[in-house]
DNA sequence: GGATATTTGTAGCAATGGCTACGGATCTTG
DNA sequence: CAAGATCCGTAGCCATTGCTACAAATATCC
């Protein structure tokens, strides 16, 4: 886990790496965001989110927290360290402008946020860059 | 495997059938790319392509055909069905329109080559449509 | 036709992410 | 504080997609 936002420079670098990635994305973001409202995250609150199990969730805390992206005890809250906190804002920034970029092109709110969950993991700095200069140029 | 081409309604329905439905969106694709090209698709075509070796490539095609998007007999080449034929030509052309709609908000085409690959998956019927507007906008 | 090269299949391993079932820890509440 | 509810960990299953190593089938080339 490279932990950088975007590690793809080949087509079909599709490598159990990168999914993990993925996984790893919207995870800290998810926990950033359930910390922002609620104050403390819990296994339970993102096996809600992510409806899956909370075994799934538990072991994939068990691994972020191996790749220091998290710190968890047994039973507690769940706190993003310096390193996921940062990968949590990146992430978090690049979903906003890709779910405003949908919207300004006229997909519909709930449409625009289902999609930008799936597509944000592929967007490359470069991309990100012209949704961002599209979105600038658009309020002016 | 549904085979629709985009099935969620939910967010997060992250399961392994959303996964092995991208590969298998992934492979008609291919394999309909490589016989317009050569002629004939073998295991070691999609080896290459995808970057990955012949065993993998060798047991996601048994499972494409078991799933009957393609035919094929050991050490033969392989042949898309009628769906899988269909499928391929639904996600050619949703590849093709995320393609040219990143090349026309200015993403250089290399990166637009990379990023719609990845994006492509996650394209809504909805988007899409937005998408097939915008560029039509455009060249006018 | 037979040696060689290429291609493909099989066996068997690992990592990831789904699940149910069960049991233990923690919290809430009377 | 004890009982019940809630939350979470562990065991153990499956599917998918990576891999190497080895073996078999097919194609090629004298």
């Amino acid at each position: 886990m490279e932990n950088s936002i975007n590690e793809r420079s080949v087509p079909f670098s599709r490598t159990r790496d990168h999914h993990a990635n993925e996984t790893a994305e919207d995870y800290v973001e998810a926990i950033a965001d359930i910390i922002a409202d609620g104050g403390e995250c819990r296994v339970l609150h993102l096996a809600r989110h992510f409806n899956v199990s909370h075994v799934t969730v538990s072991r994939i805390v068990r691994r972020l927290q191996s790749e220091k992206l998290l710190t968890t005890e047994p039973y507690r809250p769940i706190e993003l360290t310096s390193e996921g906190t940062k990968l949590a804002n990146r992430v978090r920034q690049r979903h906003q402008i890709v779910f405003d970029f949908l919207m300004s092109i006229g997909v519909d709110q709930r449409t625009a946020e289902i999609d930008s969950e799936g597509i944000e993991h592929h967007v490359s700095p470069k991309t990100l860059a012209a949704m961002r200069r599209f979105l600038k140029e658009r309020t002016k």
